[in-house]
DNA sequence: CTGAAAGCGCTAACAA
DNA sequence: TTGTTAGCGCTTTCAG
């Protein structure tokens, strides 16, 4: 058994408020007496049981952070951002990955509320409120999708804008049949959408599709195999993610399609392999640690004052231009 | 604040030592106290407090997973792996994320085990033994990683064969200087290159540099740049992780290097993108599921079985051959 | 079959 | 400046 805070008390010869104090660093204390806990605390390799802790104050300090897909860089990205501010306000962060899966997202909301986490940050997988119910007590921050009218905090990227300019990219490079592959029905797949479909106002080029699937790498690369074996194929693919954009460009090499003069091709995220492919990908990229610190900011603000005005804050998508849109 | 088992007790009608034993589904429960205590959770919306029960009980379902670096694709796979068996035993699990800072790997499993967690899985990041002390007390299955001679339950990969089988592909390929660039000190770091050095026994090739860095795409890339723009550069470059490839196989490009007629590439780890660069490239694919699975389980088998010898596991990497190593 | 009571390790009143 | 004490929410003897 590890040492107790009795234990600690015992050798230093005082009480366990006293140690309590010490450790705490607040109320008074001799010098004296701050010593022999010292001493008696390094002695023994006293550390003090978090667990008690938490339960006596009815919080912890540390704060959740559920992620939809452990593997995407982009919320790796967000999760080293969101640490480092976590860390500079004295808080632990632990990572729980859903995989897109509602039920673990569900489970995981449950986990880290009986945990008694002081708050929590969710990018949520699917487009129910209800969900959030569960963790109706515990300070909560959206970040990356957020749902249409909600009382929550949350920190987007202006995915109409984005995905509109990215579209007119595609369009301006000659792509006249583009379809889109977008992530499961979410807030973040919606407002893509929307900015997809209203690139194509005025404009000479229309939709192909509008795909919704799972965002996994190999269900990209399954349905890019299925658009590219139509009958009329598109001419240019839009990804919405870098795990899609992975497994359709896989598919478009595996194909051995020339990129843009058989296919245009653009992303959302910038995915490590963008600039050494051939050709270099045009991309949205998110500012994901931007992203990250300020969820974590704003869910360190909520945390100490519950009842503050809901924020929502909405960043930019940065258009970065190559040679897989053609054109220029 | 939320109903506690008390709440539950009053509505029900009976002692929390009831409702505790319906909730556990243990111990004799006569029919109807079982159906108003459903009832009165159900009312509530009563949810346990785990933080009680940890303390109560002096562990938790809990494991940590500590990963040295949650933007490598290799330690995302061995996350969901290690998730998928801890979850059919019953038991929930945490990451933390150490970004290869030893400070912070000891933070975190401080951390963990004040949090009393039931087992930890970790690939330590550095060599040294000492850290492991501060989590004596708390299971403990390393992966990945190892300690020269530890008294540690591990899963690791034959690093060494490994690295010499990849070392005789460049070898075979005709490449006669080779550099091997390796992540910063650590055991795979050191069973890698005795692999990568003794590939050339008896070759006519030989090694153009064996360096250590710290194991990031952006450092990667730099010391390429820097290996490639020597006054003797090699002629193949052998990277041990999927990150440090992604930097040096970026800077080849960027150099406007043509592969592997100027340079030979390969690299350990199977990046999402070795298949549809140009060329395809030769990796070393490590079993990231099947590592995760052992070392979760071998970390369940230690919970329930504190005194079980060591396990060791050792699994192989698979060479899967590919254009970027030449020959064939 | 059920309840009373103790106690996990810690901290915060309150008293001294 | 320090100690005593109560109690956070839960489980588990031990009696009944």
């Amino acid at each position: 058994m590890n040492p107790s805070i009795k234990d600690v008390a015992k050798l230093a010869d005082c009480s366990t408020a006293t140690v309590s104090r010490v450790l705490a660093g607040k109320g008074y204390i001799s010098e004296s007496a701050r010593k022999k806990v010292e001493e008696a605390v390094k002695e023994l390799g006293y550390r003090p049981n978090r667990v008690a802790r938490s339960l006596r104050a009815q919080k912890s300090r540390v704060i959740g952070l559920v992620l939809s897909d452990i593997r995407n860089p982009f919320f790796s990205e967000i999760s080293r951002a969101v640490e480092q501010v976590a860390f500079q306000h004295g808080y632990n962060v632990l990572i729980c990955n859903t995989d897109e899966d509602s039920t673990r997202e569900e489970h995981y909301l449950k986990l880290l509320e009986e945990e008694q986490v002081a708050g929590i940050l969710l990018s949520p997988t699917r487009n129910r409120v209800q969900k959030l119910n569960t963790v109706s007590t515990v300070p909560l921050v959206l970040f990356d999708r957020k749902f249409p009218k909600s009382t929550l905090d949350s920190v987007i990227i202006d995915n109409e804008a984005a995905a509109h300019a990215l579209t007119r990219t595609l369009i301006a490079g000659g792509f006249k049949r583009i379809a889109g592959i977008f992530g499961a029905r979410s807030y973040t797949a919606s407002a893509r959408i929307s900015g997809f479909k209203s690139a194509f106002e005025g404009q000479e080029s229309f939709i192909a599709g509008t795909h919704q699937i799972d965002a996994f790498e190999e269900e990209g690369n399954r349905l890019t195999k299925k658009l590219l074996n139509d009958d009329v194929p598109p001419d240019a693919i839009l990804c919405s993610s870098a795990l899609l954009a992975t497994g359709a460009f896989r598919a478009i090499k595996e194909m051995k399609l020339r990129v843009p003069e058989d296919i245009g091709f653009a992303c959302f995220d910038d995915p490590s392999w963008a600039t050494f492919v051939d050709p270099p990908v045009t991309v949205i990229r998110q500012p994901a640690q931007a992203i990250g610190e300020s969820a974590a900011e704003l869910l360190m603000k909520r945390i100490e004052a519950p009842d503050r005005p809901v924020s929502e804050i909405t960043l930019q998508g940065e258009l970065i231009q190559r040679a897989s849109t053609g054109g220029n």
